[in-house]
DNA sequence: CCATTTCTGTATCGATCGACACATAACCAT
DNA sequence: ATGGTTATGTGTCGATCGATACAGAAATGG
């Protein structure tokens, strides 16, 4: 763009990391423009100027969420030698993730919008495209797995990668309860020994 | 009480569920009094006077779908002669009532409260005290089944129990995104295949 | 009948919401 | 310097939020 007029006086992406902890820990409704200027240490002008309006803010902060808090967590399905050590490194990855730490709220931005309050519609049509990427990823990792003779041709892909979906999405609402990372791994441990063939 | 008085003009208890069909599907925040009003059928000021602010309406809604539309599922986890079989009619319970029907929202209230917006604390104090009871009857069955020797007793019932809420909460956000029953039947064969001893 | 009590509808309260008008300040090109 | 362009801060807009004041209506007890 032109580098003509009066410069920005604040960092785009600092500020929208700022809203994105904000949407994150606090929901859409829930967090007011007032709040985000004051997070974001700019004015409400400045805020519509540089991103649109709250709710193409709160679009663009789950975006920059997607981008940023997704990858390490997701990349960790693609390790390992087995679709199954990769299953393992995700749940274990999760359990170090969705809990609240110093840096970041507790549970899954991306899923937290799905659910509870009612969401504008552009908001919800997006995030639900977000969790059925996360859905594709799975499932993408067990045909991958069945391709390979890691898992039998009979194996119910869906409903195995519907499960483990299933799996992260209860422990995102158990850890923005409060529950702790070793709480977690006994759940990821659990659902490890519903791989098909383990007994 | 005393039948001195002009009478009220509504039945408490039908305004009352119509109430907690619009909060169970909407939110809080999202369900504003406007909407409660249409929904009863009645005025604010009899809003007010029969339940004392939308909080406290609230409350009153958790506690009506705790005593009516908790016990026909929660029930199945006593039936069966194993807890193996209990946990499973459980499962299959969740699939039917999970999903959005004629007569009710998609997901489960309790759950709905504890994630997305921000919440009034008085509501996520009470809905996660329902949350825990859950946790404590699927702990309690699994401690029966150790006791009874269904199950061996290295068994770690703190684990199982949070793997199979989490497993419920999984399935809850996703009935609320639209799955279907068939696809929640796959996620909860999945999740038996989780039982201890079984493969 | 009247007095008392309780519920109901209209109309509205102050607070807060998201969003913006306006004037001013800070930068570039010329 | 000067005009063009964009960002900033103050102040405020109409709409909506949850919650009531008030007066009239409907019941009971005397």
């Amino acid at each position: 763009m032109a580098a003509i007029g009066r410069p920005r006086g604040f960092d785009r992406d600092t500020a929208l990391e700022a809203a994105m902890l904000l949407f994150w820990r606090k929901g859409f409704a829930a967090t007011s423009m007032s709040d985000l200027c004051d997070a974001m240490g700019i004015s409400s002008p400045s805020l519509y100027a540089a991103f649109g309006s709250k709710e193409a803010l709160y679009l663009e902060a789950v975006e920059y969420y997607v981008r940023t808090i997704g990858p390490p967590v997701w990349d960790k399905l693609a390790e390992g030698a087995t679709a199954r050590a990769g299953i393992e490194k995700l749940l274990i990855a999760w359990t170090e993730s969705l809990p609240k730490s110093r840096a970041t709220p507790a549970g899954c931005m991306a899923l937290l919008a799905a659910v509870g309050d009612e969401w504008p519609a552009t908001i919800v049509r997006v995030v639900k495209k977000v969790r059925l990427e996360m859905l594709g990823a799975l499932r993408s990792r067990l045909e991958t797995a069945v391709a390979k003779g890691e898992l039998p041709a009979s194996t119910d892909i869906d409903g195995l990668s519907r499960f483990y979906l299933s799996v992260f999405q209860g422990m995102a609402v158990q850890a923005k309860d409060g529950a702790t990372p070793a709480e977690l791994r006994a759940v990821a441990a659990a659902a490890m020994t519903a791989w098909p063939g383990d007994g």
